[in-house]
DNA sequence: CACCATGTTCCTTG
DNA sequence: CCAAGGAACATGGT
């Protein structure tokens, strides 16, 4: 999935672009993807509804709706799991073969779009209560960190997936803010110093902050399926260059040289996914 | 054919 | 009760 910059940088685009647009009707392929929202009910508490607002929690969407007057504006959560986009195209444009919901609007659809069926779109928003602060968030302290992390025997990598503890970090970004960090992914959770904590913190905010300010200025393609940028996954525009080469420190690099020190790059599995570091760097 | 993939949840085992 | 590991979900790329 893409994870928090990633979201962030498609609700920054995406909101604006919902604003105000009323649901004329939605056409639902997967209706799995819903649950526990029955399919009959979410079609009929959309419809009519306005989007009035589109926010980012962790890695979940949520979207703001306004039904006609006098009912009240609920939520809808979105997450987009392993590969799922969501697109604006021109209004009846066939829908690609993994299109999960689509959303009528006046001139144009919004799709919903995820090959694997990992993503959902739900009227049951009760998992936001269970995520840990975002990496900005004033709750987010360094006493908090260290406290979170002090009575834990996993390996850092994975409690850095852990979204209770603190929400938006991914398998990518997890290696490389413990790069940035000087971090060995398998140091215990426990084990980790008073400053080594406070320097993972601050790698997190830096490495999260750094890829949402890229993806803001890459040009992406936003209106159609293509995922050819291998990057935010939304599609690299037309005519525009490869910025993706550098961009990652260790992920996906195992073999290649360090950008520090020239070391091999190695990666091993943890909790069943992949890690990447650097033996040196990171300690 | 085998293995891998940006995520989360559930089940089993210890 | 908790931690850890594995499987499941489902499809496509290499």
């Amino acid at each position: 999935m893409p994870e928090l910059p990633e979201v962030e940088v498609l609700v920054r685009h995406l909101g604006p672009l919902l604003e105000n647009q009323i649901i004329q009707s939605v056409t639902v392929q997967r209706a799995k993807i819903l649950a526990p929202t029955p399919l009959e009910y979410f079609l009929s508490r959309l419809k009519n509804c306005r989007f009035s607002g589109l926010n980012r929690r962790g890695k979940y969407l949520l979207f703001s709706l306004q039904p006609p007057a006098p009912q009240p504006s609920f939520q809808m959560l979105g997450h987009l799991g392993m590969t799922g986009r969501l697109f604006l195209v021109s209004h009846g444009t066939p829908p690609p073969k993994h299109a999960a919901v689509v959303f009528h609007l006046c001139q144009h659809d919004l799709v919903f779009e995820d090959t694997r069926y990992f993503g959902r779109m739900t009227l049951d928003t009760t998992a936001i209560a269970q995520l840990g602060p975002e990496p900005w968030a004033d709750e987010f302290t360094e006493e908090y960190f260290a406290q979170r992390l002090k009575n834990r025997s996993q390996a850092i990598k994975i409690l850095l997936l852990d979204q209770n503890i603190v929400a938006g970090v991914g398998n990518i970004y997890a290696s490389e803010a413990l790069h940035r960090a000087g971090l060995s992914p398998r140091k215990m959770g426990q084990r980790l110093s008073r400053p080594q904590v406070a320097k993972l913190q601050g790698s997190i905010q830096s490495i999260l902050a750094e890829a949402i300010a890229f993806g803001s200025t890459v040009p992406l393609n936003w209106h159609s399926p293509d995922r050819s940028d291998k990057l935010f996954y939304y599609g690299k525009a037309p005519g525009t260059a490869d910025y993706y080469e550098e961009r990652l420190a260790v992920y996906d690099r195992q073999g290649l040289a360090c950008r520090t020190c020239a070391s091999k790059i190695r990666k091993i599995v943890q909790a069943g996914r992949s890690t990447y570091y650097c033996p040196r760097c990171q300690k």
